[in-house]
DNA sequence: TATTGTTATACTCTATAACTATA
DNA sequence: TATAGTTATAGAGTATAACAATA
């Protein structure tokens, strides 16, 4: 009915950015179910992975949630076996989150799930495209603040 | 921590396209509320903009969200003028949804705000870069069952 | 009896505010 | 008094279930 307008909203980066990443979100949370996680755990696992141990408040700043969030967060974690919540001696207001041999296995499970999953959503592109496309969110995503390895 | 790892999860498309699609969604959602609007009455509007006049509940298969969500979406819609709701006269229980001629223009306006948001956005790409990202997007959508149009 | 739309209710996610322990 | 973490509470968003009108 719109075929007149030469831009319409469908074909805005916005547009389909949001929409694409709504059901490939919905995907990896339905994959990630067998393993007991939701992706805030996963974003709480990659934050730990990428660098020095850090604080409960530290993590809510960095994943831009709420600290609350990070406690729940963190709870899940330690119940299952992914986390250490250790007391920092020096000041003993602050819990120290750190990834456990069982959390950094986990964290290789999602890798190896959100990989596998890259493969049937991207089954269409060519090699380049691919990598174009990867390469483009990445950069994207440095940009807007996200965690990105290259 | 984890640079031995030739593929960390932050590389994978899923992990990227699902983060920066929601930094991307918030900003959309944010510039929205000017024009009382959330991403969903939208979809409405683009869903009602690229076809025959639907019934509701046609329209929760469409967009694939509950009968009671549509129930609601069109509800403000239809308080702030963007679309009419008549009953069809061949078969009463049935409510068919269009846009008015407000709603199409408040449509161009998300139209208009989406490509504006997409300029700040892609703003550090060439202009290949840009319309590769746009077309791929729109392919993988496309076979996701999302609205396209091209 | 089946279907469309609506209303009532509940669940998930996440934030804000109140509170505890430590500094 | 200020800060880290926790708990209590509340709000947004959306689904499921019960219901009313029409077929």
């Amino acid at each position: 009915m719109n075929d007149v307008n030469p831009l319409p909203l469908t074909t805005s980066v916005v547009f389909r950015l949001g929409t694409l990443g709504s059901v490939v979100t919905a995907r990896f949370t339905t994959a990630l179910a067998e393993l007991e996680l939701k992706p805030k755990h996963v974003g709480l696992m990659v934050a730990l992975d990428s660098g020095a141990p850090p604080s409960q408040l530290e993590l809510a700043r960095i994943m831009a949630v709420a600290p609350s969030l990070v406690v729940s967060l963190a709870d899940h974690l330690e119940r299952i076996g992914a986390v250490d919540r250790v007391r920092d001696p020096a000041d003993r207001r602050r819990q120290v989150l750190a990834l456990t041999d069982t959390g950094r296995e986990l964290l290789a499970d999602c890798t190896a799930l959100a990989h596998r999953l890259d493969e049937e959503l991207t089954a269409s592109l060519t090699g380049p495209e691919r990598e174009a496309l990867r390469r483009t969110l990445g950069l994207l995503g440095a940009e807007a603040g996200l965690p990105t390895s290259d």
